[in-house]
This record gives C-alpha cells, sequence and structure tokens, in this order.
DNA sequence: CACTTGACCTGTCCGC
DNA sequence: TGCGGACAGGTCAAGT
C-alpha cells in the first residue's frame, strides 16, 4: 500500500525530522526484517548520522555519514515513524500521542538517536525490510538495475510511458502499470484511479489499448500521484506519515474503494473486481472493454 | 522469453 | 461466541 506517494511523503517527514541526527543504537527482532551482520551495524551505523534522505520507486534511501545507506522497503504495512522527546513534540505538539505507544507488537526495528528521540519501523506482516549497505552499491542492487523511469521526473513523457507499456503487449494494462520495470512507484490504487482517469478498462491488453490513449493516461497518472502527494498519500489500513498521521487521498479517490458508490464523471455506480490478481475497481460505464 | 500464479505474513472480516 | 477461510497487495521465485 505504501506506493509512490506515500513513500515520498515519509521522506518528506523523515527530511525535516532526522536528517542531522546521530544513531546512538538499534535494536532488532527478525533477521527478515533487518539481516545485516551484527559487525556491521556497530562499524557503520553506530554513531553515524544522516546526512540524507531520498527515494528512488517505493524505496526509501537514508545516507549516512559513514557512506552506508540504510535501504527501506515498506511493502504492504511497512511504517517508519519518528517520535521526539518532550520537548521537541510537547502538549500540543500532533506528534504528542505518540509517546508512549511505540515500541508496539509491529516494531521490527528501533533506531536511538543520541539527542533521545527515536525512529521506528514497524511491520505488522513482516514483508518489508530494512537493509545497511554501502552506499555505492545500491544502484547495482537487481532492483535498481531492472526499476523504470520515476514517472513525475522532468524527462518522463506520453511517449516513453507508452513505449514501455507497449514491451508487455499481451498483458494486460492494470498488470503493465503494476510491474515496476516498465514505470516505478505505480501499485495497486495509483493504477486504479489512472486507468479510471483516461477512462481504460484494467483488463485491455496493452496491444489493443488505442493509440489515442496513451498520452491521457500518462496525464491521469501524473495527475493522480501529484494530487496524492499533495494531500500525504493514502491511508487504507497501516498507513501512516512519519509523525503517525494518515493520509487524505483516498477522501478525493474516484474509484478505489469506492464500489457501491457513484463515479465521480457519470454517476454509475462503481463495482469491484479481479483483475492481475489484485482487488479493482472500476466506473463500468466509462470503463468498457472493447471485444478483445 | 513472456506471462501468470503462489509464497511471504498477520490482522480483520464474513459466514456458519 | 468461536472458528475456518477469504482477503488485503509489493515483490520475487517458481511454474506454465
Amino acid at each position: 500500500m505504501p506506493e509512490l506517494p506515500e513513500v515520498e511523503t515519509v521522506r518528506r517527514g523523515l527530511e525535516g525530522l532526522i536528517i542531522g541526527r546521530t544513531i546512538a543504537a538499534v535494536t532488532f527482532d527478525t533477521p527478515k526484517s533487518f539481516p545485516n551482520a551484527p559487525a556491521d551495524v556497530q562499524a557503520f551505523l553506530i554513531n553515524s548520522s544522516v546526512v540524507t534522505v531520498s527515494r528512488r520507486a517505493k524505496v526509501l534511501l537514508i545516507g549516512l555519514s559513514s557512506h552506508y545507506s540504510l535501504v527501506v522497503h515498506l511493502k504492504m504495512t511497512g511504517q517508519l515513524v519518528y517520535v521526539g522527546d518532550g520537548e521537541r513534540f510537547g502538549a500540543g505538539h500532533p506528534n504528542a500521542s505518540l509517546i508512549g505507544q511505540l515500541p508496539d507488537t509491529s516494531t521490527r526495528v528501533t533506531l536511538t538517536f543520541s539527542d533521545g528521540t527515536t525512529l521506528y519501523f514497524n511491520d505488522q506482516r513482516k514483508f518489508g525490510w530494512m537493509r545497511l549497505l554501502p552506499t555505492t552499491e545500491i544502484a547495482n542492487l537487481d532492483f535498481f538495475k531492472k526499476v523504470g523511469p520515476e514517472p513525475l521526473s522532468a524527462d518522463f513523457s506520453w511517449q516513453i510511458l507508452r513505449d514501455r507499456l507497449q514491451r508487455r503487449k499481451n498483458t494486460n494494462i492494470k498488470a503493465a502499470l503494476l510491474d515496476q520495470t516498465v514505470v516505478a512507484g505505480i501499485g495497486n490504487i495509483y493504477a486504479d484511479e489512472s486507468l479510471w482517469g483516461a477512462a481504460i478498462h484494467p483488463s485491455t491488453l496493452v496491444k489493443n489499448v488505442p493509440a489515442k490513449k496513451f498520452e491521457p493516461l500518462f496525464s491521469a497518472m501524473q495527475a493522480v500521484l501529484r494530487k496524492s502527494i499533495a494531500e500525504g498519500g493514502s491511508s487504507d489500513k497501516n498507513y501512516v506519515n512519519a509523525e503517525g498521521n494518515r493520509g487524505r487521498y483516498l477522501t478525493f479517490a474516484a474509484v478505489f474503494r469506492k464500489e457501491g458508490q457513484p463515479c465521480p464523471r457519470c454517476g454509475t455506480i462503481i463495482i469491484k473486481t479481479r483483475v492481475a490478481g489484485r482487488g479493482t475497481h472500476t466506473c463500468p460505464q466509462c470503463q468498457k472493454l472493447a471485444k478483445q
């Protein structure tokens, strides 16, 4: 569920909260959530400070003064939540209610800074992970070598999107949008919202998507992602930002989790089906499946 | 090689 | 009320 807008929201939050802080201690539960060797942790995490917080696709990169980085994938239920001390987050601060609430049963990794504040990596379903890697090695990870372009980057275009989607011409358009090697950062929420925006049925095979539809799809995808970032992302169940607050985008969503409600464009009742192995929300009037 | 399905997890919800 | 099973979906491995 954390997709590009949610991870970007976490990134922006962390950037203002943890840069310059020095890591004093770490605790973690399972090798899967944090598989690094204790010796590396001691040598390259402890006593290093946070220099950068960046993002590529749905992956967060916390750059450290040791020239290592914490690489974090939240997968479905991961959270990165910063909790200050009483002085920083006193009564009235939106984060104040978190003091004493963490760690909880979902906490996998706890990073304690030298000033006594804390960054928690929580993950109810344990799909997510956090790894400490030399910063220069990140680009060599298989995922980073294969991942597609950033959909909001200045040099991305509808023609590039079209060409990359068409590499998967025999699969449906929703599966192609979810393929991170086609374009980075799109997950179930924004695939459904983008396809509704362009009035394309998600089961349409890529080779059958009319040529005139790729530009509207590109525009809809960018608009949806930008709107969601502006609203702090989507909180369906677990997602919260770096201060523990939920996102607001689903208030504005056209179809995602809107089954049974009227389509904002034509009033037809939104339905939920299954496409590409995922729950899929469409307007049956706006998004008709042409014979294929 | 292209494409689809299952596994990884656990909390929640639904039907019996 | 309790319980089994379906479901949630990002990514990778395995299967067709």
